[in-house]
DNA sequence: CAAGATTGAGGTGTCAATCTTG
DNA sequence: CAAGATTGACACCTCAATCTTG
């Protein structure tokens, strides 16, 4: 096959992918909904053992810019969706400890994202399509795994 | 099939965009050439009839975030890279014209751009899985087609 | 008044420099 | 000195006025 196609996939990957965000994005903004990067902590932080992980952890997870976290964390603990703790065993560290309040908003805020993931997204594709997605994209990509357990101070 | 696919389909999705254009955008950033948004506009100018298009259709053909071109449009112009004209017809409106170096610029970018393009994607796929996304995607997005003549002075 | 583009104010992202702890 | 996080300065984005032209 010629290069061109290698060029169209990555721009109907490209393209695709801003649009259906950029819709996304809108409607969120339209219900009134904090932003996407505010799901992604938040979700990072619920999945991590005991709802916590320190700083240079969560940055790592984070699907969004990760660039200086501590100022989208300034925000949440201003909004009480999580607050800080020095870690006692490596007082360099600091957790980012999830609060029920910011639990919460994360399960509301699912309600709304599923929808807007059925209605531009999900939605329009069979089992199959899901199937070939995962496998073709898997192959450019492999999540990372971490480990469960990163004991009293985590560490990267 | 369960619900949990179509969320699989997405995550996968989501999770491998962010990893791609994260690690492509670092390259880019390291090589010293101009971000992605500026070659998104460079190359939305080449493709217009005449090299040129009016602010309000340029943002809506760009593939980024297109709020307030007018900010993006001045740095392109300090740089050279494109002028603005008054639309003689319709004095409202103000072609973004590309100029001799910012089409050079485009080529030269997209020199590198392939490179990483086929590192970081297309290299790891097979032409059956090229012609797979394009299916599948498609079916979730369909470009927009936009006459290629656009009269004296466009509209949108 | 509506459409097209710009401006100003404020929010957010980015990088380098800094502070603290190991 | 290295690792983890914060701060300050600056670039950039976003939204609501504003200005100009039809």
């Amino acid at each position: 096959m010629s290069d061109s196609n290698h060029i169209d996939a990555w721009a109907t990957y490209f393209k695709s992918f801003n649009r259906i965000h950029q819709a996304i994005v809108e409607e969120i903004k339209a219900i009134g909904l904090p932003p996407m990067e505010v799901y992604d902590v938040l979700w990072t932080l619920e999945q991590a053992p005991e709802h916590r992980l320190r700083f240079a952890d969560l940055s790592e997870r984070v699907y969004l810019d990760r660039y200086n976290i501590t100022r989208l964390a300034d925000r949440l603990e201003e909004q009480g969706l999580l607050v800080r703790k020095r870690c006692p065993s490596d007082r360099r560290g600091v957790w980012a400890l999830l609060t029920k309040q910011g639990l919460e908003l994360r399960r509301e805020m699912w309600k709304s994202y599923k929808d807007l993931i059925h209605k531009h997204f999900s939605g329009q594709l069979t089992s199959e399509d899901h199937k070939d997605l995962v496998r073709i994209l898997g192959k450019v990509w492999k999540e990372k795994e971490y480990e469960k357990d990163v004991g009293d101070c985590g560490g990267s």
